[in-house]
DNA sequence: AAGCTCTATGCAATCGATTGCATTCCCACT
DNA sequence: AGTGGGAATGCAATCGATTGCATAGAGCTT
């Protein structure tokens, strides 16, 4: 501001660089000083938008996501917050409901609104913004759930050792008969987690036979209903169910509630993600808690990163975690 | 952007009226056409921070909550996005934790942002941060928590209808002995409903010595249960009990769970709010809800309304609706 | 045909900060 | 004392869109 330059008694350039930490080594501290002392004095707040004109640069990413009011997201989305304000970056929130027009024309809006990056938390397993984000030239991160492309950063948790965690705990407590209530196949979440739990269920040398996947058509309560009385049909026998997440899980309670079934007496339920509440269920819901918060963090940390060293491609994997609560025991005997 | 009026074969200030629908009425229409399809062609997208600078708008307005992570704001929030990006409007984020420092700089980063407005969440009863927004010339409307100061525009839910409701039913049940787990009286809900308690209670004929208050110290779970475990010491004698929230009465049904009471049979529980998955407690729990999507759209249009005549003062209550579900029976004879 | 009006468009200033280049001034070195 | 070098600061262009004012035509009136 110019004020502040004229009540320091200073060119408008010298103001500016005094106020900018990179450029204030560039003027003498005495300045520095009173340049600073004088934008206190006024009040000063640096005209952003005057700022991003010059430099190109807006301070902002996009965060793009299905929808802020499945509970998974809140948790990222503080996450990413966090350390975004931190850095005098802020997060422009955009809800996509997994619908490809929307999810082009939010991206549109943003880009149009020079945020220098995106951080994609949306699910679909290949995914056309990636490209364009690229041709765009701004920066990208996919949180939670990642493309097949793997020239992209991704942050997530291990699903993978989860649920390899979750069937060992299965099986330890005696289960055979098992089903994979598996995610959507289009959503890489859904194959990764189906690809852990085969090769899980394939180190404890578990015969085909002796496992049901079901596929929901998404990661929800009514898939879930669905999913499950699909695997009550078709195989009765199963006493332990892997749930692709905890809607699903908790859609599945239903089921098995309705059709007479106790958890865990008779059929073992473990979900994932360990949402807020699942706790709360009854029974307390088994899960594979995933560090959103975290990721939400690290996603941000990337993206920052790499908006410095646009080269840089790392992938970020932190570990995932079984929760045991009251939804799994050992089976009926006999 | 002059690409495109060079395109068009135009002066840049030219495309700027055609591009603009505001201005495009000066214009040919055979021009107009000309320019957007130049603009189509080059795939041309405004720059927001140009304009910002010129027009003093940001089309952005910031939102401030306490924690997104709070089930309570996502759904308001996806509201406040619905109508705002519709208007071509975005919303900045910002959690302050119910901390006054962090909302301070929180709001300041905004301003600095340029936003044409704030929508505050935060519960705080009186908040400083509504005179410096005047003060600052930004518009501001509250959203589901209120300020005494009437001067300004509120969009809340019908907090003391909807505990009317509540407290009809649990009468209606045959219940005489009533407790009220109220929220911190430092937040305006937390008032609020505490008078519709009182009134309702009055309009019953019930006695001040059939009624138990206990104030939480937040919006928790954990405050519930300390609330909760108060008022069996103090008045065991309460056969139901209505909650400030609905976390507060999750921690209420641990605590009657902790001293073996059954929930509904020997004590009633309400809660408020109709959070999601309090369906999915056992009991599932009955509630007040409150239209918190409709909550955040309506806010958003408040703002947005106000940005055009700033004078405008209108506050919106919306219905709130008993959902009765199965915490709450008629006491236990005798 | 001259004058007037009105519409469509061009011109150029402007918003506020950043930054490459030029300039000034001081000091040290020989 | 003169010169070279560096540190500190000033100068002015620049980012891209908006907008008040000026201007060029076209059409109408008398």
């Amino acid at each position: 501001m110019s004020d502040v330059a004229r009540a320091a008694g200073v060119h408008q350039a010298t103001a500016s660089r005094a106020l900018n930490p990179s450029t204030s080594d560039l003027i003498s501290t005495a300045t520095v000083r009173r340049v600073q002392a004088a934008a206190e004095e006024l009040g000063y707040t640096p005209n952003t938008a005057a700022r991003s004109l010059r430099t190109n640069q807006s301070y902002t990413v996009g965060v793009l996501l299905p929808d802020l009011t499945n509970p998974l997201f809140p948790p990222i989305v503080r996450g990413i917050e966090e350390v975004l304000t931190e850095q005098g970056y802020t997060a422009l929130l955009a809800n996509t409901d997994n619908d490809e027009k929307r999810e082009a024309a939010q991206f549109a809006a943003l880009l149009g609104r020079q945020v220098d990056g995106f951080i994609l938390a949306t699910g679909l397993r290949d995914h056309p913004l990636v490209e364009r984000a690229q041709a765009e030239g701004r920066q990208l991160v996919l949180v939670n759930r990642g493309t097949d492309v793997p020239r992209f950063p991704v942050v997530s948790g291990d699903d993978a050792s989860g649920i390899g965690a979750a069937v060992d705990h299965l099986v330890a407590l005696g289960h055979r008969k098992l089903a994979h209530l598996a995610g959507p196949h289009r959503m890489s979440t859904g194959v990764i987690r189906l690809r852990g739990f085969r090769s899980a269920v394939g180190r404890h040398g578990l015969a085909a036979a002796d496992t049901t996947v079901a596929e929901c058509s998404g990661y929800t309560v009514a898939a879930g209903e669905a999913a499950m009385r699909a695997v009550l049909d078709s195989a009765p026998e199963v006493t332990a169910v892997l749930a692709g997440n905890d809607l699903i899980a908790v859609g599945a309670l239903h089921v098995l509630r309705e059709h007479g079934l106790s958890c865990p007496e008779d059929v073992s339920l473990i979900g994932f993600n360990d949402m807020r509440f699942v706790d709360e269920l009854s029974p307390p819901l088994t899960t594979v808690r995933v560090p959103h918060a975290e990721l939400g963090r690290e996603a941000a940390r990337l993206l920052l990163r790499r908006l410095d060293e646009p080269e840089l491609v790392t992938s970020v994997v932190l570990p995932t975690e079984l929760v045991v609560r009251e939804s799994t025991a050992p089976p009926r005997v006999g």
